[in-house]
DNA sequence: AGCCGGATTGTTACATGATAACCTCTCCCT
DNA sequence: AGGGAGAGGTTATCATGTAACAATCCGGCT
């Protein structure tokens, strides 16, 4: 497996990446301030990494880049900052490709479903509160809490679909 | 992490396990012949080791009992084996646990949806068919085709839940 | 100001999970 | 007999994630 995965398209479809990323990035800083959580340094330099690519980055992927940038080189300084970004709702993790994905949307109360291209490897974020609902219904009836969940789908995403289709 | 995980309770509530292991393994069977698939004895001990733990394994739990009963010594043997149960149906992976599950349904059509008890470590396969549904609508909403999927939901069994309620 | 304590970030070292590449064997087909 | 596919064994290595400890920062208190 390489560690710089291509994955050229930002989303399913093009779109404002610039002003969606300073305005995610803006929505992300206020609700740490609301939760009264500590935005620091390399906190939001990893976040802000993961907005500019728009796409799911393996953490030592990240690491590279704060190395690069001066900030520590071991392991932990990603995994910490990390960790803190998906505890607190500002990214995802992907446990399918074992990478990382800033949130789309942070602050509001959402259920992501990570739909993933198994031809472009393009990762995007949908809107899951029904599938929450379906999957908290199903937990309910064995009798299970569910307090956090990973919804992940692979397949093929409509350019690919399309693509595969004209061969 | 220690490499053998204390999983006390096969499932939520108690079973007939005998039975249960007997049963599926059976129709696992059936199942691999009506596919025309190999169910070599590596393959096939393997998915009574599953079965017999009824619980999630680590790939290289499974190989050390593999080696301790005359089988190869190395990763790629039970990860060969692991691969090609989960592949057709016979077993689970359950990503947030780097683990593997029997799947409790082989033959039917179904999808797992995995419920993990963030106290007691237990794992169980709920039916998943109305989330899959809800699953499949989400992504078609994005032009997204589903092939694959993986449910899983950290939180609370009723047993822990009981337990945490008490104290 | 000066001090304390918790949170943060850095380190080293290591544990755990997964694959690539290659070889041999067996079975089946021609 | 020859040969190819599939299975399973090997060695070696890569990728992912953590434990444990040290230094430092920062806010709150006297």
């Amino acid at each position: 497996m390489t560690r710089e995965a291509e994955q050229p398209q930002p989303a399913f479809g093009a779109h404002d990446h610039a002003h969606c990323t300073a305005d995610t990035l803006a929505r992300a800083e206020a609700e740490a301030v609301r939760l009264g959580l500590r935005l620091t340094p390399v906190r939001r330099r990893v976040l802000e990494i993961l907005l500019e690519q728009h796409r799911a980055m393996g953490a030592y992927e990240v690491l590279d880049r704060l190395a690069a940038e001066g900030f520590g080189h071991q392991p932990p300084v990603a995994y910490r900052a990390l960790d803190f970004l998906v505890d607190n709702g500002f990214a995802h993790r992907v446990r399918r490709l074992n990478a990382f994905a800033a949130c789309m949307h942070p602050g509001e109360t959402h259920a992501p479903v990570f739909l993933i291209c198994r031809s472009c490897n393009v990762v995007a974020e949908a809107a899951g509160q029904p599938v929450r609902s379906a999957l908290d219904a199903a937990a309910a009836a064995a009798g299970f809490t569910v307090e956090r969940a990973n919804i992940e789908a692979l397949g093929l995403c409509p350019e690919c679909k399309a693509r595969e289709l004209a061969s």
